[in-house]
DNA sequence: CACAAATCCGACCGGTCGTGCTATTATCAA
DNA sequence: TTGATAATAGCACGACCGGTCGGATTTGTG
């Protein structure tokens, strides 16, 4: 039972490749199977509809997105090293899987597919909504723990930095990669010491 | 030769509302025919491709964005208030043309087409980084001349600070459109102060 | 090797896409 | 009112869309 799994495993690793630039809805089951070099039957035999292949490439993307920038915080000691931690891994998922010896960015594919289905109802959608909520729930989680450590101030709102660092990642991929701006790397960084900065407990 | 004009009018009209939800991809001829209750052809009579009524979409975007957020802000004294006046601006171009009775967002239309053109090339890709570009000078300028009002620090980075601007914006097109976060004008406003509060001058 | 099950292919369906071409209707100056 | 012209409709095209189906081929297994 291990050829149909690996076509399958193949289908929606380049599917993912292929949505992270033209959107889930921009791919298409006839190029995608041009592109696998199997035929269209062949390749929308693996799932039901094309929506259960698009939650399968999301699903991907999320399991990706976890191994590589959530999971891997916890090596950090809670606080500041893991906020940081958290920022710099999700900087480094920018960069793509294969870490892009360039310093062009790829890009989040979740950050696209956001503007793609914001009003577009549906599984995908309602899957979409569900791990962002997860994702900065995980950044107000580190910040909280930033709190107990003391490094952060105790009134900080864990939820308003959330909200911060998530601007700053978007504003991150919408310089890089669209007014490609080749300081936006450096702008994001600075922007996040300013906000960690902001959010660190005075010292007297 | 007033007839035509009109009816052009009505379609850019039209397709910008509907590119605003679908994209500007995903806003077909048939179906905007449709809705305008003329035919396909009658409707693409008015233009040469689909490609020059994106553009012409894109620039009624563009001079309606000119007209209710950037051109009216040097009515504000330059420094802190322009700024100011350029933010609130920018968070009411979110509730649409009409203002929007509703705490709900329509979103940015710039920013959908950001993640929608990122990767895309084409004439109208270039119009869109054009215009971004131009839109993030506009928030330099503001902030430049509130150096030169000593409002701001004089080490403070326009740039920079155009940067982090953006990204409130984002964030808040992230969290309210797609999150739904009821909270989420609140929270940028408070990003937004203090962003505000880190550039201004120490007050000894 | 044999054979059943898993896998894949080619042909095809009804629709819709953007885009031309031609004919018809509406507009407006003379 | 007429006639030139602008505006719109009708229709057809090739390409591609997601999806179906029956049969061919490959695969793992006994």
């Amino acid at each position: 039972m291990g050829k149909g799994e690996t076509t399958r495993q193949q289908i929606v690793d380049t599917a993912l490749q292929r949505a992270s630039e033209l959107g889930l809805e921009g791919v298409t089951l006839g190029r995608l199977a041009d592109e696998l070099q199997i035929s269209k039957s062949g390749l929308f035999a693996h799932f039901k509809s094309k929506e259960a292949l698009q939650l399968a490439v999301l699903e991907e993307a999320i399991e990706r997105f976890k191994e590589r920038v959530v999971r891997p915080i916890v090596r950090q000691p809670r606080g500041v090293p893991r906020v940081r931690e958290l920022f710099e891994r999700w900087v480094a998922w920018f960069r793509g899987e294969s870490g892009g010896i360039e310093n062009e960015l790829l890009g989040c594919p979740f950050l696209s597919l956001s503007s793609e289905y914001d009003d577009r109802p549906g599984a995908v959608r309602d899957a979409l909504v569900r791990c962002q909520k997860e994702w900065i729930a995980a950044i107000s989680r580190a910040a909280s723990l930033a709190v107990e450590e003391g490094h952060f101030r105790t009134d900080l709102d864990p939820e308003q930095f959330a909200f911060e660092f998530k601007g700053i990642g978007m504003a991150l991929q919408h310089s890089a990669k669209l007014v490609a701006d080749p300081t936006a790397v450096r702008r994001a960084r600075s922007a996040f010491d300013r906000l960690l900065a902001d959010a660190s407990a005075s010292v007297h």
